[in-house]
RNA sequence: UCCUCGGUAGCUCAAUGGUAGAGCAUUCGGCUGUUAACCGAAGGGUUGCAGGUUCGAGUCCUGCCCGAGGAGCCA
């Protein structure tokens, strides 16, 4: 556009530009037209605004090129912003220069049109579908969600210390792994970070990491992912309930964020945002027991002693109108390295927190077992290999305190708090049983 | 892995066993304030694949492929 264009602005700040000549760097949105005057719709990555192109009041040549636009061409425009109730979000642009950098041919047009698709035509198009205002949103609020955990874990002086994605054997013994060739040895893609985590807080005394779990479990549900993000706090000397108020804290803490940040985003997404507002601490507490009982009374086929299912958690959580923590789980449904109650050896001192309206569980935790013959024991009974673990054994002969932590699924998170039915829109790519692609 | 549902135009969907259609998108025409703009016209199909039943199959039967929802398991 050469040296004299007027000043690139995002169009997020285009109110505090009224009256001026700006560029906007982007795409054609959508179009409409009425014979001499046409409304192109812009988008930039930060918003939507409208163009007015009248046809008497510019050259011919700048009304053609803006009557040939087609969706999701790529384009610099320039014009003077003006205030005009009848425009979306109040202002629009009167063009007045239009360099067009790509013109999608109209005989090959973008495949994702303003109306509706199908779940399998947009995740096939998944690459072009994030570009579409609900998916843009979505970044957006899952953005903030992260931004929103480290700020929490890092104001408290946990230090960020990084788990290998690479590991020798199964973290928990019990999920399944995919394999991978590791110059001829097998090894796995990490389905957890936690017992490094165990290493890094005996170092460190607070430690969180932060990065991609695997799962090869063959699930086909809405809250499942073959590939998903996770955030897990370790905390030297902290107790159950210790592990519970962090969990507490970290979820609330987001809630506020998002909040306080993406109230755009959550009106594009339709979020009732008054349930969001009364997730502040502090959240109901209940024992395994407890839930047992409240779930039976609603009529489920729960008996004490197994875990919960996706239904199970969906009619607990309807109790509540913000997250509940339900803690001290049977140690059978549990993982090894989880400490027993002393006062009820049966019982794990764990906590599972389920966030509402059928969100199901988005954080598990507990405090770890500390005591090297107890650890051995339960290693035992899990019937895991113990060589592959003599290193975790080492953090119990060497100085073991007690200590916890939690991991909490960040797409469940954005799930909820956008109010998504599924968590495949949560993630840029999502890894799901049969798609593996783009 | 199991259960349920689905696959028809680029997209979203119709079509008693009897000539395969509509809306959107695309092309052409009309329209100076549109809000998923509207009005008129045109082009567009190996009905997921392979067999079978039938005078005749998008429709019924068998097998396979692909996808979706759920279960189990989990965050």
């Amino acid at each position: 556009m050469g040296t004299s264009s007027p000043p690139v602005v995002e169009i997020r700040n285009m109110s505090q530009h009224i009256d001026q000549e700006v560029t906007v760097e982007g795409w054609l949105y959508n179009k409409r037209e009425s014979g001499k005057i046409l409304f192109p719709i812009f988008r930039d990555g930060t918003g939507l605004m409208q163009g007015v192109v009248v046809k008497s009041a510019v050259p011919p040549e700048l009304f053609e090129k803006a009557r040939e636009l087609t969706q999701e061409s790529s384009l610099r425009v320039t014009g003077k912003v003006r205030a005009e109730p009848r425009a979306p979000g109040g202002f629009e642009l009167g063009v007045t220069g239009l360099e067009v950098i790509q013109l999608i041919p109209a005989d090959q047009p973008y495949p994702i049109t303003p109306k509706e698709h199908g779940i399998e035509f947009l995740m096939d198009h998944r690459h072009l579908w994030l570009r579409s205002s609900h998916q843009r949103a979505i970044l957006g609020v899952r953005h903030q969600i992260i931004r929103a955990c480290r700020d929490f874990f890092d104001d408290r002086g946990f230090v960020l210390v990084d788990t290998p994605i690479l590991t020798p054997s199964a973290c928990e013994g019990t999920t399944t792994l995919f394999e991978v060739d590791y110059f001829g040895q097998k090894a796995y893609l990490a389905q957890s970070g936690q017992l490094y985590n165990e290493a890094a807080a005996m170092s460190v005394g607070k430690t969180y990491c932060f990065g991609p779990t695997f799962r090869a479990e063959k699930s086909k549900t809405r809250r499942h992912l073959m590939e998903f993000w996770m955030i897990e706090p370790e905390v030297a000397f902290a107790e159950l309930d210790d592990v519970m108020q962090l969990a507490e804290g970290l979820v609330s803490s987001v809630v506020a964020r998002v909040l306080e940040k993406c109230r755009p985003e959550l009106g594009t997404l339709g979020r009732d945002v008054s349930k969001l507002e009364r997730c502040m601490p502090p959240f109901p507490r209940i024992s395994y027991d407890e839930a047992i009982k409240i779930l039976k009374e609603k009529g489920s086929e729960i008996e004490w002693g197994g875990d919960f299912g996706g239904t199970d958690e969906t009619l607990l959580a309807e109790n509540f109108d913000r997250p509940v923590m339900v803690h001290r789980y049977p140690s059978q449904v549990k993982a090894f390295y989880m400490k027993p109650d002393p006062k009820r050896p049966e019982l794990a001192l764990c906590v599972d927190v389920l966030a509402p309206e059928g969100y199901g569980e988005i954080i598990g935790g507990s405090e770890r077992l500390a005591d090297y013959d107890l650890l051995v024991k339960r290693m035992e009974e899990s019937k895991l290999p113990r060589e592959a673990f003599e290193w975790y054994l080492d953090l119990r002969r060497y100085g073991s305190v007690p200590h916890g932590g939690f991991g909490m699924g960040i797409e469940r998170v954005v799930a909820w708090v956008c109010g998504l039915e599924h968590v495949r829109e949560t993630i840029p790519f999502p890894r799901m049983l049969y798609r593996l692609t783009p």
